[in-house]
DNA sequence: CTGAAAGCGCTTACAG
DNA sequence: CTGAAAGCGCTTACAG
């Protein structure tokens, strides 16, 4: 096995083109093009030299210059608000799998929860992609049609956008809503009692989904909203507070587990055990949901395969194999019941 | 406030060209171009009309078109093993925040931690960025001299690649695995007992590196090494096998929070109490680290900041404002103590 | 201050 | 099967 001593570059220094490679061979540059796509209209002689040379060189395509010539970047964008967190790292996963098998790139981009910077980032896609996955609440129609080039198709992800009939695939938070909350219901028997709501922010969509679901599903409960905003930090004040209230509400359902997490830190420092004195349930289930103490009976909507589908529905539009709008498509989630709302430990155990 | 009528567009069509802007603008695309871009050297009533005709238009430039003239993408590249979990997340937190300070944009791209689609992932970056931060196990000199073009500066981060000098931002593993073991040793008079670690796998230079500060920091107790893979499921076989040790180590150090979790579950499962029948402690201090009960003692690298800089330090050698290599740096990390290495519970709520 | 032209690195009809 | 040429959409010396 020869080692063939690696040429270490001290300094900055061009890289080979394809004319490089094409003069090294004694070929044309179209011939070198081809051979090194590999097309099948290429003698294999010439083939081999131009491999040899483009090897030797150390070329390594120009990827802008082929998505000119080629109007084609075998990239999907992906904008969301953020990539920190559990969440994200979902859809992230999804989309990449799904990219991956399709031999397609992610470019990815964030907006930070601010329209200025998710206009910004949809520009910046034009000529680097074939498409765009968005997920992004405080974008508009407007903005959408003043940044987003008119020959890019997108799809959107757990985003609704008033007004204009994109793709989108979105979870199904009214219906988890109403799981987790006829499940408390079930369990504490809590026709009169009172019932808790930590809500999200409210000019959030997903927030106003589950708190609808929270309120249609009360079934007789009496209902009470406290206003969160999704961080631990106001799941914990929300704790505080309920921990005070007399009557105390036999349950607390959290719009997200974060919430749930942080009103049971405060509830546990109250002195409160949680289920016997107050049930608790979230909405993601994040991975801490399960390893917290008692665990976190929470509803967890898959999605990495949400994302999944996103792109893949993409990819066909792209193709050509798809309309170039589509209906909105709905991704189902599944209660996870846990300790933090069930008294039987033996019963939640199986569920972890 | 007048609301313009959104343009919905229905069928895939063609976006505007700088050429169809300047054509409605009635000027060359030369001065369309220097209008767009903001050059002083444009007379005001000229570039009023480009702009005007550039909204009208909706026009979004082609980024592709523009790097390959510009030969800048303004765009940073950023391959890492995977886009799951806690630890990336910050890698992408410390990144992102450097690169919208400068204005860049960020290629993320993944490489599964196989060293093909590292290859493939760094190749596929030619033309798109400007420079790549690479994070990647699997990677040694040859590959990247095969894949990566010689023009774009290269900064490694928590990555070591043997015989070159690159560029490089790392952990202080070693020193990190030495406070943990110091501190177990401390808190419970370990000298002449029995002390645990769970090892990352073996081929890891992190897992090495906290193995061999493990090793030296021992200071007269007895070590004993289990071989982990830095997962759950590997903490909790070594926690399974701990519990049933005569005599029990006083105290277990898993190289990372994952295996320690996955250990006190095991332990739990046993009936044993962390951390009066056994201390323990983890290394990367996860979100779940604080959440956990007992909450895990760890060590804390502040990723994200060593991920910054980073950025910072790519950013300035594209510009010119840094040598081409650097020597490495090593960024410190700090000791967390939490309940599951204290008994004075108070003393560990003060760190949580 | 403005325009015509060359060029960025590639691909792809079009001839041969 | 191969090459010369045009073109992808932009920017930037170069003249004027």
């Amino acid at each position: 096995m020869s080692t063939p001593s690696v040429q270490t570059v001290s300094a900055r220094m061009p890289s080979a083109t394809i004319r490089d490679v094409a003069r090294t061979a004694g070929v044309s540059v179209a011939s070198a093009s081809r051979a090194l796509n590999g097309m099948t209209t290429v003698a294999p002689a010439m083939r081999e030299r131009v491999l040899t040379a483009a090897s030797q060189l150390r070329y390594v395509p120009h990827t802008a210059a082929r998505a000119l010539s080629r109007r084609r970047t075998d990239t999907i964008g992906v904008v969301l608000p953020d990539l920190h967190g559990e969440f994200f790292s979902e859809v992230i996963r999804g989309v990449d799998m799904a990219a991956r098998r399709r031999g397609l790139h992610l470019l990815i981009s964030t907006s930070h929860g601010d329209a200025a910077e998710a206009a910004a980032a949809i520009r910046a896609m034009r000529g680097r992609v074939d498409g765009l996955l968005l997920m992004s609440p405080h974008v508009d129609g407007h903005l959408l049609a003043d940044n987003l080039a008119a020959d890019v198709p997108m799809v959107l992800v757990n985003t609704q956008v008033e007004g204009h009939p994109h793709t989108a695939f979105c979870v199904d938070n009214y219906a988890g809503a109403v799981a987790v909350v006829e499940h408390l219901a079930s369990g504490a028997k809590i026709s009169g009692r009172l019932v808790a709501h930590i809500s999200g922010p409210a000019d959030n969509l997903e927030s106003q989904d589950r708190r609808r679901g929270f309120l249609d599903a009360l079934n007789g409960a009496e209902g009470l909203v406290l206003e969160g905003d999704f961080s631990e930090e106001s799941g914990y004040a929300a704790g505080l507070a309920l921990a005070e209230m007399n009557p105390r509400p036999a349950a607390v359902f959290a719009a997200n587990d974060m919430m749930a997490i942080g009103c049971m830190l405060a509830l546990a420092e109250k002195g409160l055990v949680v289920p016997r004195d107050i049930a608790v349930a979230g909405f993601d289930d994040i991975p801490v949901a399960r390893l917290m103490r008692p665990s976190l009976t929470t509803v967890r909507a898959n999605i990495a395969d949400l994302s999944r589908r996103a792109l893949e529905c993409l990819a066909q539009i792209i193709n050509g194999e798809a309309p170039w709008r589509n209906a909105a498509q709905t991704v189902g989630s599944h209660l996870i019941v846990r300790e933090s709302s069930t008294v039987q430990t033996a019963a939640a155990k199986t569920a972890i």
